[in-house]
DNA sequence: CGGTCGATTGACACCTTTCAATACGGGTGG
DNA sequence: CCACCCGTATTGAAAGGTGTCAATCGACCG
């Protein structure tokens, strides 16, 4: 039933940098099964220590933090081919939670062989480094958004680089790609009111820069959308996937 | 001249994971010299390909990134122990930039020697993967106070975590520590206008909840500014030191 | 002594939040 | 099959936190 490595989809995305033979076949080693979970199923949590750790297969999700007033911070959104679990790999247990929005299937590894890994393989240990490198860049991008942009500023950015992302998974058919998410988890990503954003990505739909519903985000002019949010279109670097 | 990484300061202080003699007879072998600067010196920039990386030793400054507006995003500050140049040495260049605010003194290390870093000792692999993983975690805290707490609680929260890291830095003396930064590095990590920035720090300075004048900062009661910023009074996390 | 930089203060505009109510679709139990 | 409930999306109005503009002040420096 499970996916091997060597027919990994992932690898056929441009998105993500090839595996040699021999690492397939250690990463065909280090999996040990496949996870397949429902819209809404909590992935880790926050302070758990978890024996697993995964890779995003098919679906989405997403990280976040609450706070003790009840608060949700998103972190990021979760898409094909990230990595869930470093942060308790090495730092003892997680301090975010994950979630899936939609269903999904993830790979799964057993945490118990990471530091086997580390010692076997310092090519997958530094791809693991980079992939740790790239979560903070994006987080990175996050914070300036919310911390400098207005809020259509900071939503046609979100919009965009989702948009961007699913475009190199190849999950774009025509210019429509799916997003199954909620307005409130997009709200709580970027430290907006649900009624705002809402209010917000009207405005957006009107000026036809880009629409979002029914789980279906439509982008026409991705250039123009980046002018509105204030960057460049830009596709998503290359990275390696484990 | 330079320290010896035997004598290396940092590793008297608790907050660090402590060397083994052979990880120090290595790290001595991949120091190649020290850098000492002004403050407002800039260490290294975005989009750069530095062939260095460094370990702050004295001395404080900050990470930053630009927008095309010429808003400016502070990331973090750089405290004695962070390690700088990580970006770079995996992912190609830098995706900000990094700057001194007070003379700093650092370690310097070569990035052609990194990837030997990783086939020859795994250990310090890991941690440099657990540096990387530390920094998605902070990154992931400021996010949270920027997107979800109100100005005031904003500027608390990030005035007691520095007082926290500079306590366990045994920068504190009596109830302060040097600070020194400007007022408007604050507002662009926070995401808030200087003014404002001006007037919550004096709200703050009123209550007694917290005093940062003249580059010094000075907490009475860290559990009361705690309550104000909404969190708990954590020392922060042990980590290794590269 | 003029010039620059950072800190400070006051007034005012406005973007965003909060409160409240309605609409719509899907699921469930009677 | 329909009434009811719940989660999500939508809309209007009002309050308020935060940004912008502008001016002053003190410290430092050539």
């Amino acid at each position: 039933m499970a996916v091997h490595c060597a027919n990994c989809p992932l690898q056929r995305s441009d998105l993500f940098l090839n595996h040699t033979d021999d690492e397939t076949r250690f990463m065909e080693r280090f999996k040990v099964g496949e996870l397949v979970v429902n819209a809404g199923a909590p992935l880790l949590m926050e302070g758990s220590n978890s024996p697993q750790m995964f890779t995003a297969l098919h679906g989405m999700g997403l990280r976040y933090k609450l706070l003790k007033n009840g608060e949700r911070q998103v972190l990021n959104f979760i898409f094909p081919g990230d990595f869930i679990g470093l942060q308790a790999a090495v730092m003892g247990e997680m301090q975010h939670s994950v979630e899936a929005t939609s269903a999904m299937t993830l790979c799964v590894f057993d945490r118990s062989e990471f530091w086997n890994f580390f010692r076997a393989h310092p090519e997958r240990a530094f791809d693991i480094t980079w992939l740790a490198a790239i979560e903070e860049h994006f987080l990175g991008e996050t914070l300036t958004s919310v911390g400098q942009r207005s809020a259509t500023q900071a939503i046609a950015w979100a919009l965009l680089r989702m948009f961007s992302r699913g475009d190199a998974l190849g999950l774009v058919r025509g210019r429509s790609m799916p997003l199954p998410y909620r307005q409130q988890d997009l709200a709580d990503a970027l430290g907006l009111s649900l009624v705002h954003t809402n209010k917000t990505l009207t405005k957006l739909r009107d000026r036809q820069l880009v629409n979002w519903s029914d789980g279906l985000l439509s982008v026409a002019d991705t250039e123009k959308l980046a002018r509105e949010a204030g960057t460049e279109d830009e596709p998503p670097p290359r990275r390696p996937l484990i």
